[in-house]
DNA sequence: GTATTCCTAATGATAGGACAAAGGGACATG
DNA sequence: CATGTCCCTTTGTCCTATCATTAGGAATAC
């Protein structure tokens, strides 16, 4: 039943900077993925896990919940803790189509429709919580995978980006350029849903007038919880799709 | 800058079942969407808010967590927890649809199309991770709101699930008969996109032939990792879509 | 035999302490 | 005046410890 733990969370990293209860979900994630640890198995209780690990029960406890957070885990109280059976997919993280598509190699690319400073609407103004009198940046993208157009990129950025420029744009991600400028995002709100194309998306996509569209429109805020983002996306439903995991509290 | 917290945290039921950081972090939610609590504020410091409620700051702590989980606070060491700025909304959850309009009193009603036992797809199998001889209950309903048809639900259960009958599916939610049976949901995985409405589906929306739906599968997993639910379900997209809420880890 | 009660094993909740790391401002120094 | 250094504040990590609650099986009573 209890599978054998010993070898796989040997060689922690107690001095480093990277936390021992990281060190160990990621270990233990690792081990789902590659099938070590059986759909369905049973995982050692956290008492014997925290003594073979020689850390304290916490610590183990965290590093558990981290994995029950992201789906691939199941605990009952008076039981223990399991592996989910099922299939794994990745779920939406609060990184950009830029990064996801790098990470799958489908080389990304980006074409800049559109590069303006403006005075936004006031439903834009309000997402952004910005002054009556304030300029943003409205871009226009459209990104490709593999030379294939598949999503249309309209965002309303805060006056701090206005220098960003539209070659920047074309070679790097929303994203990747805010990081870069020390812009950290930690909360992300999106509301999905679908209509059909404008005439100027079925003509980029190369769909025939009247097609779907999926949509998503979005306001990220950094971590002093700042507006920094507002944007309003549309996708080829043929080419693209969100996974959500959601897990009871 | 800091503000008033005393009031707002008194008369926490120490012997009650409800356990104190759930009894914390619904007061502080409640106090910023009340509005007590102003977008950008920043909250007392931990070590001084278990100190005011007599609580150890693991659990001070754990409230907070509960909130930045919900995108509500952003926490920033060496500098404090801020209330994020912004409008809220409410995030998708692990609830029904059906448990969603009546909480927002749309009286929900529900038309059983099919009710039927059959030998499932190869797909459908494996996200239910059944033997290939399996029975499953197979539904498909029609779900109104104030009367307007607006999503379109095909579901498979696995065999313990037989015995449920069409009436019953007329006057409850699906998560409402599971949790009747001492079923207890944990994990769901979903993937949400668009397409082209199927005939059927023009004609119960009462839209135009070609018209876009938006589309959902997910699986469901209860409290022992077994699948317990394969859905795939349609919706008007100009009556409904999705709200998500993700947090930087 | 069946139902009830009890026991055990496991997770859940809470406490209290210690030290580390990071942000931001004050201060000193070039 | 600009730049770097130190320090204080605050959250992040990790520890030990204890009791509560639940699920499930074992033992018991009828």
């Amino acid at each position: 039943m209890t599978i054998s733990t010993e070898e796989l969370f040997m060689d922690l990293d107690r001095s480093g900077p990277i936390p021992l209860y990281y060190q160990i979900a990621r270990r233990m994630q690792e081990a789902i993925e590659r099938g070590d640890l059986a759909p369905g198995s049973r995982i050692e209780n956290e008492l014997k896990l925290a003594e073979h690990l020689a850390i304290s029960r916490p610590t183990i406890r965290r590093a558990i919940q981290e994995l029950v957070d992201q789906g691939l885990l199941v605990r009952r109280r008076g039981v223990g803790t399991q592996v989910v059976r099922g299939r794994l997919t990745r779920s939406v993280e609060l990184t950009s189509l830029y990064d996801d598509l790098s990470i799958s190699n489908r080389s990304p690319t980006t074409k800049v429709l559109l590069h303006e400073e403006m005075r936004p609407s006031a439903e834009i103004l309000e997402s952004l919580t910005l002054p009556a009198d304030a300029t943003v940046l409205h871009i226009k993208r459209l990104r490709f995978s593999d030379g294939v157009p598949f999503a249309l990129l309209e965002n309303y950025l805060p006056p701090e980006f206005l220098t960003l420029t539209a070659e920047q744009f074309e070679k790097h991600g929303l994203y990747q350029l805010m990081r870069a400028r020390g812009t950290t995002m930690r909360v992300a709100r999106q509301t999905i849903g679908a209509r059909v194309g404008t005439a100027e998306e079925a003509q980029l996509f190369d769909q025939k007038p009247g097609s779907p569209v999926l949509v998503m429109s979005r306001t990220l805020f950094d971590q002093s919880g700042h507006a920094v983002e507002f944007g309003e996306h549309s996708y080829r439903p043929d080419l693209y799709s969100f996974e959500v995991t959601l897990v009871e509290k």
